[in-house]
DNA sequence: GCGGCCATGTAACCTGTTACATGATTCT
DNA sequence: AGAATCATGTAACAGGTTACATGGCCGC
């Protein structure tokens, strides 16, 4: 498993409470892993129980108090052995390829909108992505010393990018093969 | 779920057993969906018992028999029902970007060994897909009926290849990212 | 007053994974 | 003799999803 190393990660970047580890994973890091608030403080709770992290409170005037969480020794650890041992193959789970083959038998060209819409929103996050690109990553670089968090983050996130083109260009194909299959009856 | 709308699909393009309903998944279906037999086998059960399926005993020679399946009119209705309603967003799991970004806080060199053995797998994958298409989709499309099922088949897979290509080109930009970020240092 | 945001959780349920179990046949 | 393939399953556990629950503050 590794929604526990994801956190780690994430925590390791900023500390915070599981409200906003959840909110993390609706943006950055969900656009490669995703959890709910549930799953996460459930995962918290074991993890503070490990000694991979450590809670602060945090009192706060105008909204609730929240628990701090940040990454402990032990976890420092168990990310680093997670690191080095190697990772199966990721399981896949496309829907909509299931439904692209399952049309066969159906009508096809009611996919048509469901095509659509799954079109909308790659469109709409691939200009999610090239606005964070733009807002983090362009400049220059800095006389410092090179960041190689910043670096690793851009070439993950440079991945998001070329995945939403990837699939652009795949749906407009689905969309022109869906609409010979129409007209050709 | 949509692992019982897969095995629908799967037992529409041809009926089969557990058995060979899990190689498949191993194969062509397994690009876009996992199971594994346990799995299929439970849903399988569950879909009998929900009248989806209609199951024959086949007896052979040499070899176990076997439940050979296939759709049952109310499994046709269920698979059309869920083409018609939206899906949402698919979850995504990529363990590759954590490790990445995780890198950041250990040694980033350690990961190249990791990406390369990912870049294989994708490689190989690719080279597969290209085999199948070749093997499918070559070759005239005959005089007859477009079949609509073939042509489905092959947008799917497609995106198969359009997704192999994709992910090469950004493991060699990880790669590259990995070594600049070794020989800075 | 209503909806949304911040913040934390519990409980029930459904899915997915791993390990174990059996047994005949065919190939090397 | 040993490994691989065909064929079906059970059991235990881990992980993920959905629904429910609470409660103050802020803006419209």
């Amino acid at each position: 498993m590794a929604l526990e190393h994801a956190i780690l990660v994430s925590l390791l970047e900023k500390p915070g409470s599981g409200y906003e580890l959840a909110r993390r994973f609706e943006r950055s890091i969900g656009y490669f892993w995703t959890a709910t608030h549930q799953q996460i403080y459930r995962v918290l709770k074991r993890m503070e129980g490990d000694g991979w992290v450590d809670v602060r409170e945090v009192p706060q005037e105008g909204r609730p108090d929240k628990k701090e969480y940040s990454v402990a020794p032990l976890g420092q650890t168990a990310l680093s052995q997670w690191l080095h041992e190697p990772s199966g193959p990721e399981s896949v789970r496309h829907d909509l390829a299931v439904k692209i083959r399952g049309a066969a038998f159906d009508d096809p060209t009611a996919l048509i909108h469901e095509v659509e819409r799954h079109r909308q929103t790659h469109t709409d996050r691939l200009a999610h992505y090239l606005a964070g690109e733009r807002r983090d990553f362009t400049g220059p670089e800095g006389p410092g010393p090179p960041d190689a968090g910043r670096e690793l983050q851009h070439v993950v996130l440079r991945g998001g990018i070329e995945y939403e083109r990837m699939m652009l260009g795949w749906l407009d194909d689905v969309l022109a093969t869906l609409h010979r299959l129409a007209s050709k009856h």
